[in-house]
RNA sequence: GGGCAGGUACCAAAGUGGUCAAAUGGGGCGGGCUGUAAACCCGCUGCGGCAACGCUUCGGAGGUUCGAAUCCUUCCCUGCCCA
């Protein structure tokens, strides 16, 4: 097949655009003056998590990049890390998960798919398994692998050279999990390794044990971590501070609006396509009062959702939270509750129907004056709610519940 | 295999026979201020009960005691030192 790749300089600026570090830069130059004297697209690898296939914006800092090697006419494999998975990337909690089925995994590929194309090129993408690979490896096999790689250097990671200093608990597996990682490039012949910067460490292992191979190393290339919802900590589903793109958009809408603004010139840098000057502007903008902040967020947020949904639903999701915040009407949407009883006790209302886990918490609320019923607060906890005509339910400031009868 | 130190709520960390549902900090939640921002202030943060109070919780299981997170036995787990 006939292919075009731009000039290799040019092809280096279009990548290293947001990236924290290439190693080695002139490497990567060479790969790509290669790739067109043969004619021969790049492998570009990353890793996935098998677990846990609700893509989130973090994620789609490093996808965002994997895009730009697609544009730039490279072949992109999207690994499904299902025997990693195993193990679990080391962050000092870890421990073996139990083996997911191959039905989990083939379904959990499939949501990643969906997920995943909304930002990559289906027609350019490979999507692979490492237990493909792995799998196979007999104990021979991982010794040898093992044998490649000393326990002074695994330890110089970060993460376990912090916990050798605290006293805490290492498994044996978990030093295994880098040189599996490294394994699969060598599987792959990878050109290119990409990964958040906490990634480091395992795409440096990558190319010792590519050379150990006998391969050309990988040139590895980190992403920025894109902190979550709360600005410290790193985006991610445990911790619970992220957005997912499969989010209405109504929800991503909120939860941008709920970022600090310094945050959000993170996310335009990290999430957008608007380069560096076009961010300084906007800074420089709000800076002397000429762009409101919430102004500048509003906007974030419909960028965002853009790319996950549509420009309509993008203006919708503003409107609407216009609408419910600003103007304090009520949302569109709201979940219905139905209820059968005619008259029931608003703990029970809350309890009954999980909007709340325990009647202690119910009570709580209502005398933190966090319930209101058709607008008004409820104060009394003995309260008796009349269910025939239709409620809203208000819990907090942006839970809204919809009470019918059944 | 031996010696030592530990295992407390979402996390970190006090508590070493009753006054401990368990200090304090973080996180979370609610309220106030606002732009669902940050910062700040107030409150809450095991379950049931309107409450009095009761129930379940301090690695697991037993035991001592009127009474245990606290003492004893045993088991499991972690770290350090020695081998």
């Amino acid at each position: 097949m006939e292919r075009k790749f731009p000039p290799p300089e040019e092809q280096l600026e279009y990548i290293k655009k947001g990236t924290v570090e290439i190693i080695q830069e002139d490497e990567l130059l060479k790969k790509f003056e290669r790739s067109i004297k043969e004619n021969r697209p790049l492998r570009v690898k990353v890793g996935f998590d098998p677990t846990a296939p609700d893509i989130h914006l973090g994620h789609t800092v490093v996808i965002r990049k994997m895009k730009h090697f697609q544009d730039l006419g490279h072949e992109v494999i999207f690994l499904i890390g299902d025997f990693t998975g195993l193990i679990g990337d080391p962050s000092g909690r870890s421990s073996t998960r139990p083996p997911m089925t191959r039905e989990e995994i083939l379904k959990n590929a499939e949501t990643y798919k969906q997920q995943v194309f909304k930002i990559l090129d289906p027609k350019k993408t490979i999507i692979d398994f490492n237990s493909r690979w792995l799998g196979k490896l007999t104990s021979f096999d991982i010794i040898r692998l093992a044998s490649k790689y000393t326990v002074a250097r695994i330890l110089e990671r970060d993460d376990f050279s912090n916990r050798m200093k605290k006293n805490l608990p290492i498994s044996i597996h978990e030093i295994l999990y880098p040189l599996m990682q490294a394994y699969d490039s060598v599987a792959l012949k990878a050109d290119v390794e990409m990964g958040g910067t906490d990634q480091k460490f395992n795409l440096l292992v990558g190319r010792e044990i590519q050379r150990e191979y006998g391969q050309e190393p990988q040139v590895i290339i980190t992403m920025p971590l894109l902190e979550g919802l709360d600005g410290v900590e790193k985006m991610s589903k445990s911790l619970g501070n992220y957005i997912g793109i499969t989010e209405p958009p109504s929800e991503i809408y909120g939860k941008i609006m709920s970022i600090s603004d310094e945050l959000m010139f993170r996310y335009y840098e990290l999430l957008t396509d608007l380069s560096q000057l076009e961010i300084q502007k906007l800074k420089e903008d709000i800076r002397t009062g000429k762009k409101h902040p919430k102004e500048a967020k509003s906007e974030l947020a419909k960028l965002i959702i853009t790319d996950f949904w549509s420009k309509e639903d993008a203006e919708k999701a503003a409107e609407e939270f216009d609408r419910v915040f600003k103007y304090r009407e009520l949302p569109e949407k709201m979940e219905e509750i139905k209820v059968s009883e005619k008259e029931i006790n608003v703990i029970d209302l809350l309890v009954n129907n999980n909007i709340l886990p325990s009647k202690k918490e119910a009570k709580r609320l209502i005398q933190q004056g966090g319930i209101y019923i058709n607008g008004e607060r409820v104060t009394d906890i003995t309260l008796k709610v009349k269910v025939e005509n239709e409620l809203i339910l208000r819990v907090g400031k942006r839970r809204f519940y919809k009470v019918k009868q059944e």
